[in-house]
DNA sequence: CCCCTTCTGCGTATGAGATACGCTCAAAAG
DNA sequence: CTTTTGAGCGTATCTCATACGCAGAAGGGG
């Protein structure tokens, strides 16, 4: 249980820093072991199949036994969010940021959409764990070169960060209620919407509907969802580069004269 | 239990299209009745004390009775999330959409931080609720004058949606997190970070730990946290109002010539 | 005016699920 | 070989959501 350092428990866990028993029967789990198992057990049947008992028998054990190696069901989620994630990808130091931050943005959006249970899970703010931080590290790197301060820059990453999470998290709401009940889902939007939407009092929503944004087949295509993806993601970006221009409207990193 | 039109119970139920029963004891309750006592609760308590049994509690009536009026407690918990909406702000036709946007943006935040657990529901696709579809329709008509296509307005509403829950979520998780462990909380971002993070691995992690981002002071000050807010909200329109600029370089709504 | 239908409130029961506690025994240290 | 330490795990609690069915109220129809 000790650490080798005084770090708290569970970022030690992350980091693997915990020293090894001296005594005793050697362990037949680690946290790794249990922390993949959920992962195997979210990503086939999503979040709700994980309990801890449903792990343990993934694995052989009893439920009790999980406990010996994580401290909670809530430490074993901190876990997953960290082991579900894949390398960062490998930015060339002379990326410019732009290019960079659309490639690592689209990196975030295909790591979670291989395990989409991922964005249901809330950001605990800030990362500690060692991938979390390698992704950060990665755009932050991207961030360089810019004369954004580093208060700012932080922002800019996590800005990207939720704005993913919060797409994912709102095409699967999509897909898991179409999923769910494809009748019911069908007739929800666009046609209860317009028999309860009076076009007079919302015009605006009343010419969205007659646009057929809401029909389902729109909904649910996926090129429609990465088209809008981007075009958000565009939005934030020529933001930032506004910015930037007027920050430094011709060197990288100039104090203002 | 039928309602007037044939729609799905839970939109009737959401928009109060439910006929009046005719026969039987009158009900001392209604959904409204016991979507305000949850409501109640989360404010009081956070979203974790809302079960069924104490809602019923609150309300004098025992467990089961809820269930005649409310079918499940997802569905109750949709109903609290068009219920503790207000009203939304109520723009002047001319205002043009950037300050319109900009006011709403705002609205949704201070609407939100008025119930923080609202952040922690996931946004169940777009809305049916009426309250949140007033406020739907109160950012689509700041976007009407604009040559936006009206998928892309859903785009960007959705965006500034997704935007606004993402950070007070992350706001939320932090206050959360530092009210649970004050003492292990101040160690863990600035301290810990900079422990375990090695600057030459992670140089442009090692700038922002050196620049303070991290203290726990800056992460938790509420003047920050709304600057930032602020930052990234001005980046996406100044985004928007530069696509904005390239579709219609002199008039609104004119077709390319 | 009485009875029948329809609904309400609610008691009871079921089945998860998380997790505290403490026992037993293995294995390594001495 | 004995002592110490920690692993695996059985048992027991508690909290929840929710299915089911009964008893009695309130109108409606005769």
């Amino acid at each position: 249980m000790a650490d080798q350092t005084d770090l708290p428990d569970e970022v030690a866990l992350l980091w693997g820093l915990r020293e090894a028993p001296r005594k005793g029967p050697k362990p037949s789990l680690t946290a790794g072991d249990i922390t993949r198992a959920a992962i195997e057990l979210a990503d086939a049947e999503g979040l709700a199949a994980v309990s801890m008992s449903r792990v343990a028998a993934q694995l052989g054990n009893s439920t009790m036994a999980l406990y010996r190696h994580v401290k909670s069901k809530d430490e074993l989620l901190t876990l997953m969010l960290d082991a579900a994630l894949e390398e960062p990808p490998d930015l060339p130091g002379d990326t410019d940021w732009r290019s960079g931050l659309t490639l690592w943005t689209h990196g975030v959006l295909a790591a979670i959409k291989q395990h989409p249970w991922y964005a249901q899970l809330p950001l605990g703010g800030p990362p500690v764990g060692p991938q979390n931080l390698a992704w950060f590290e990665c755009a932050l790197a991207a961030l360089s070169r810019t004369a954004l301060e580093e208060h700012e820059k932080v922002g800019v990453v996590m800005g990207l960060l939720t704005y993913v999470h919060g797409q994912v998290r709102l095409s699967s709401a999509l897909a898991a209620g179409y999923a769910k009940n494809p009748d019911a889902f069908s007739r929800q939007y666009a046609a209860v919407l317009t028999r309860v939407v009076d076009p007079r009092r919302m015009p605006a929503l009343g010419k969205v509907l007659a646009a057929g944004v809401f029909d389902v087949d729109s909904l649910l295509e996926e090129q429609d969802a990465d088209a809008d993806f981007d075009f958000g993601l565009t939005l934030y970006l020529d933001g930032l580069a506004g910015f930037l221009a007027t920050r430094t409207p011709s060197t990288v990193s100039a104090p203002s004269p």
